[in-house]
DNA sequence: TATTGTTATACTCTATAACTATA
DNA sequence: TATAGTTATAGAGTATAACAATA
């Protein structure tokens, strides 16, 4: 089910909550389907683009990619089974692993950022380049440093403390 | 873990899903905990509001508040369950039934109104006029009727028909 | 003792399936 | 037969806990 109750321009235009979920949502929606062909997910190339660069231990990486450690590891294994990424012991830490791009996974990135190029001038294109430059200036102002939703606050699910039941609000 | 890597505005200026997803989750943030205080999350807010008109089935509700109706139910128990609604049999289907909202929902409701123009004043305060009415304009042009983001496609996260275990790509 | 990466597991969220009672 | 609402449960995502190896 869900499929859409529609929404007047005029509606929508006072929730910013909607406005900014549906767009977050549909370009996820978009992106996961162009990246696709590639059979690399958001999160892949996330990962894969910011291994490139080298030298990078899995916890590193990371945080730089704003995973937790064992979200890491799932992701990695993916990316080793398809024959984008390598794990090699790190050679001044023994417990450490450095993650590294295989060529095959440096072709990916630079076909995948082609493709997220073209997705972001897809969407992007249906605004003038005033109302595009505005918009983007607008959402740095908001999201960037110092910004209102500059959060750096809880986890963005809830999060759940072991045990502790709370009293779920409605 | 998951903290935050900090990223330049420079940065995250050329990334619009980071831009978009750090919106959405950011603002959710400031609202479920601006809503806290009220004893209600922002679905609760959602579905009790919509249902204030009157008249309306669970399934109507659904429908309009995007919500599959098993989700419906969980919403509607809690709810209940608070004294915000009440769920009455229809007097022309004995199979449905129509949702109201009780004198204390309908203060409730009152409230988180001003709570949440408060949230986005807050928020968009931040920008000028100008910036502030481009921003809306051009978010309603991406996700509004006909835009590059109303997509009526997929679900938003990875469906999950009965077995048929996809090769996940990476 | 603390930390890296791993495995196992728990918890949330949300939707499918099956069911009851009507229509 | 189909539909409204319910219950049970499965699947996906992601984080906590515990562990082995090493620092």
């Amino acid at each position: 089910m869900v499929l859409m109750a529609v929404r007047s321009d005029d509606e929508i235009r006072g929730d910013l909550s909607y406005l900014f979920d549906k767009a977050s949502q549909a370009l996820a929606v978009r992106m996961t389907a162009a990246l696709a062909e590639l059979d690399i997910t958001p999160r892949g190339y996330c990962v894969l683009s910011k291994a490139m660069p080298g030298e990078l231990t899995q916890g590193e990486l990371a945080e730089i990619a704003l995973l937790d450690k064992t979200t890491m590891v799932v992701t990695l294994d993916h990316l080793e089974g398809a024959g984008l990424a390598r794990r090699t012991p790190s050679r001044t830490d023994r417990r450490a692993r450095i993650v590294e791009t295989t060529e095959e996974g440096d072709r990916v990135v630079a076909n995948a950022r082609t493709i997220i190029d073209g997705v972001y001038d897809e969407v992007l294109g249906v605004l003038s380049d005033e109302q595009r430059s505005v918009l983007l200036d607008a959402l740095v102002g908001l999201v960037g440093a110092g910004g209102p939703l500059s959060t750096v606050e809880p986890t963005p699910n809830a999060p759940r403390r072991r045990s502790q039941r709370s009293s779920r609000s409605v």
